[in-house]
DNA sequence: CGACGGGACGC
DNA sequence: CGACGGGACGC
């Protein structure tokens, strides 16, 4: 273990990064007129003038550190060449050097203006000054490319005309962007990098195509639209293995509209391999035919729906062919997709009735209705460590069934292995979620749901500047 | 038992 | 030229 040492509890040395000024004044200058000039810039955490140990002289040097970044950056631009007091000489005021680096060479602007940040690959050289031309003056913004292609890599830099700008971009603008400050162009790879070349730019580890995914129910053929076919809302599913009210339930549930869901028992309790779903609409009924005969659930029991005559009144031709003839339109519909649904909007002249999303997951668990995300700049209040067997399941899949329980943030796939975080911005979001699905089978894998640990405290590598 | 990312610029 | 102190009481 190391000494016990004093780490003071509000200015945490140069934290955040580039909150701390170096002066050079007159040694006759003292703390209170440094603070009587400096504190309208922002929360003043500590002032210290360096003195000479024995004669306790002022060497005509101090730091003054700022709660923000932003703050210190504006107090240099304003007061770089003041006069603090008459007949001084003008101070010079720089972002002083981190206590780490040992250098003493000024910072310059040049290193404090340029920000680097992640967009997404839509974006244009002008949507990016768009959107952070609100903190400051823009000099340039440039997008990194690909060299042949010319597509973004979802990279770009924002240069500032001031230090402060560029600090309250990164201390304000959407987290998601990731924004940080540049590194400087000339002085670059020599010392931290590895000899072997440039390695780092593409690991191509998951890609999602080829991920372990047993089954998406996706590619399973319609059946053929018979006009002889009775239309209901009424659903009758079987099944050659066993199948319990819970995991049917949860399938079938997928589709929004279900009323009535239950497997039908023999007298001895068992089932017989038959379950009755009602809707209550049509639409959700065909939806749910179309998409769910022929459906392997779970993974190898291949289950057949059919259409029920549930005794509603289809007497009237009129009523009948109209209802196949919705049946028809939304299977086109859902053939050739919202191409589909555009031209079926227009040609029967009143709008289509609304077509669920396809069921991308079957699990032997209910699952409440997905809900929204978290905003992408909540705080991550509880983690779930996820080990999954035996391999894992994609992300847009984890964040449909995980979002279920509300609040989740973001999914995250440990490469190469088998485990995941899910971050949740509610505690009970997360508890509920772990509850709920632990032990659980999503499309044929197997989850363990767990809290997880803290994440290792690792040595401050990487500083964030906000 | 399984465990912690992502991102760099033709001079 | 102009660069690194102070000093502490909890889960």
């Amino acid at each position: 273990m190391e000494e016990y040492t004093f780490r003071p509890s509000t200015d945490s040395l140069d934290d955040p990064p580039n909150s701390r000024l170096f002066l050079v004044t007159s040694k006759s200058i003292a703390e209170d007129v440094i603070r009587e000039h400096f504190s309208i810039y922002g929360e003043i955490q500590d002032i210290w003038v360096v003195k000479d140990k024995q004669t306790k002289e002022s060497k005509g040097v101090s730091f003054v550190k700022f709660a923000k970044s932003s703050q210190a950056c504006r107090a240099m631009e304003e007061m770089h060449g003041k006069c603090l007091a008459e007949g001084t000489k003008p101070i010079k005021v720089f972002i002083a050097q981190s206590r780490a680096s040992g250098s003493h060479r000024d910072v310059e602007d040049e290193e404090l203006t340029r920000i680097f940040v992640m967009i997404p690959k839509s974006f244009t050289e002008e949507d990016l000054k768009e959107t952070f031309k609100e903190f400051g003056d823009i000099e340039y913004c440039i997008i990194i490319k690909n060299k042949t292609t010319g597509e973004s890599k979802g990279l770009g830099y924002v240069r500032y005309q001031r230090p402060s700008q560029a600090a309250t971009a990164i201390e304000n603008c959407d987290k998601t962007f990731r924004a940080i400050l540049a590194e400087p162009r000339n002085k670059n790879v020599s010392s931290e990098n590895e000899y072997f070349g440039n390695s780092r730019a593409d690991h191509g580890v998951n890609d999602p195509g080829m991920s372990a995914y047993p089954f998406d129910g996706s590619n399973y053929s319609m059946g053929d639209v018979r006009g002889a076919d009775i239309i209901t809302r009424c659903l009758m599913v079987s099944s050659r293995a066993s199948i319990t009210q819970e995991q049917l339930y949860g399938l079938f549930d997928l589709i929004p509209g279900m009323e009535y869901c239950e497997v039908q028992r023999d007298p001895y309790g068992f089932s017989k391999g038959q379950a009755m779903i009602r809707y209550n609409n049509l639409g959700s009924a065909i939806y749910a035919k179309e998409k769910l005969h022929g459906f392997e659930y779970p993974p190898g029991n291949r289950l057949a729906v059919s259409y029920v005559d549930d005794g509603e009144d289809r007497s009237s031709p009129v009523g009948k062919m109209a209802m196949q003839l919705v049946a028809a339109q939304m299977m086109s519909m859902v053939w050739s997709g919202p191409a589909g649904a555009q031209l079926m909007k227009t040609g029967a002249g009143y709008p289509p009735p609304a077509i669920p999303q396809i069921p991308r997951v079957q699990t032997d668990v209910a699952l409440p209705p997905p809900k929204k995300m978290a905003p992408s700049d909540s705080r991550v209040k509880e983690r779930l460590f996820v080990v999954f067997n035996p391999a894992p399941l994609p992300v847009d899949v984890l964040e449909d069934v995980f979002c279920r329980f509300g609040a989740l943030l973001e999914v995250y796939l440990v490469p190469g292995r088998n485990v995941g975080y899910m971050k949740f911005a509610e505690r009970k979001s997360a508890t509920e979620a772990m509850a709920a699905l632990h032990g659980k089978v999503v499309n044929g894998v197997k989850m363990k749901v767990m809290l997880a640990d803290p994440p290792k405290e690792e040595s401050h590598k990487r500083q964030r500047t906000y």
